[in-house]
DNA sequence: CGCACTTTTGAGTCAGTTCAACCGAAGTGG
DNA sequence: CCACTTCGGTTGAACTGACTCAAAAGTGCG
């Protein structure tokens, strides 16, 4: 779909703001070198479908900027969303020639693509690259699992406070924030994308999130935007053990 | 726990039931000689907790024979499971050192167990190792979201139908037959274990199942053995679409 | 301004939970 | 050998959290 023209504006490698996180983390100089040779950028604006699941995968991708969502669609229309992807997060998998899941920007996008067969040659010379997209893979799955845990056996609640959570924690992440008890961030999804993630319908997101605003364990400036007066209280509303899920 | 004297059993890698199914798939033989240096068995009973989240992990394994459960539990005693370990599958992760879930034998375990240091290194010199391990956690990985769906959007009973068909699935792999109409299996999980994984209360699963007998799509032959005269049949039932989920 | 879209709110319904009783098979020990 | 307990499973009845359907209230844009 839709080639852009924003290719002249590609950063090198060396500026990228996902350099240190994304498959390339490990990379040294000749590494890096070899995948900036067949690199390229895209980019997407939000609401549109980057990829549609059974479509042909021609490339892998990182997300450079913006959030996208993996969401699968049974044949009825019931939608889950089974991933959010935020910059430095991986989108295909090498070995693979079809989509198995709908990729959705939910913000603009820009994205930095390898065509898949160079890719994958290149993997099989390049240690560094298998070693840093199992570490990656792995992390991703370890977020799977907690996410089984929120959809089989928490309340709309918690699985709202766990989304605020998570968006919060990731977005000051990017940030590089130190831990503050006060934040404030803007949500990448609508209502109806939420529900999806979090397996309820929009109206109960909405009731959920006006029940936190009415209790004051958030503050929303505009619909979008979220204050957190106070992360500990929203942790406490997800019912997370300990630490929230922050990596240990 | 309990130190086994089953370790004069202990086969030899070239007649292990899931030589080529497990981590060690691709590995030649010079690699598998190093795997086998480093390698040691151990078995547990039915109902046994192999592993305690929060334990120090001192080793990585492959499931040889029987079945296990990842499982997460709340503060407040919810629990999930958000596993199903089949023989060859992989347990631990090489650079992690504290088991973030509960593994528990639903049947009698046999497990292939590396002291994970020397895994470690023996992964950094063979490329083989890493490669298999990503390509388990990519479909590992595409299991979790699969269930995911499965526990965000799909009613008791195709929540009980989808993994009575994943089960027959694995079993039938496990045997190497062919696609037939009809099979039969054992569940290797009680009632509450199946509740713990589809997200549900263990009553409901017993009523769904006894819903699925009432209709004759499936037959029971004590609690726990299953006759499936017409597998397609419960494949539908399960709402996946096309192939129930068949590998592409 | 008017149309389209997202979000909020309300009222009634229902799938799945909760609580409780009961069943049958497998120990156990007096 | 029979009472007694335990354990996994089934079934019933009442309850409830989230869903469904419906309508109104923002919000943004040409």
């Amino acid at each position: 779909m839709l080639l852009d023209e924003d290719l002249h504006i590609a950063p090198n490698c060396g500026s990228c703001p996902i350099r240190h996180r994304a498959v390339c983390a490990r990379c040294e100089s000749t590494e890096l070198a070899a995948l900036e040779d067949i690199k390229f950028y895209r980019s997407f604006q939000a609401g549109q479908t980057l990829i549609w699941s059974g479509d042909r995968m021609d490339f892998v991708a990182s997300v450079v900027t913006g959030v996208a969502t993996l969401t699968q669609v049974m044949e009825d229309g019931r939608t889950q969303t089974v991933g959010l992807l935020f910059p430095s997060d991986f989108v295909g998998r090498p070995g693979r020639d079809t989509a198995p899941y709908n990729v959705i920007a939910t913000t603009d996008v820009m994205m930095c693509c390898f065509r898949k067969k160079p890719f994958e040659e290149l993997m099989a010379r390049t240690p560094h690259i298998g070693q840093r997209l199992l570490e990656m893979t792995l992390d991703e799955l370890d977020a799977a699992r907690e996410w089984m845990l929120l959809l089989g056996r928490k309340t709309a609640r918690e699985k709202i406070a766990s989304l605020l959570a998570i968006v919060a924690r990731r977005d000051a992440g990017l940030q590089g924030q130190v831990r503050q008890r006060q934040v404030t961030f803007d949500l990448p999804l609508t209502r109806e994308a939420m529900a999806d993630y979090l397996g309820l319908t929009l109206e109960t997101v909405s009731r959920q999130i006006s029940a936190l605003k009415r209790e004051g364990i958030i503050e929303l400036a505009g619909k979008r935007t979220v204050h957190v007066p106070d992360i500990d209280r929203l942790i406490e509303e997800a019912a997370d053990d300990a630490d929230g899920g922050m990596p240990g």
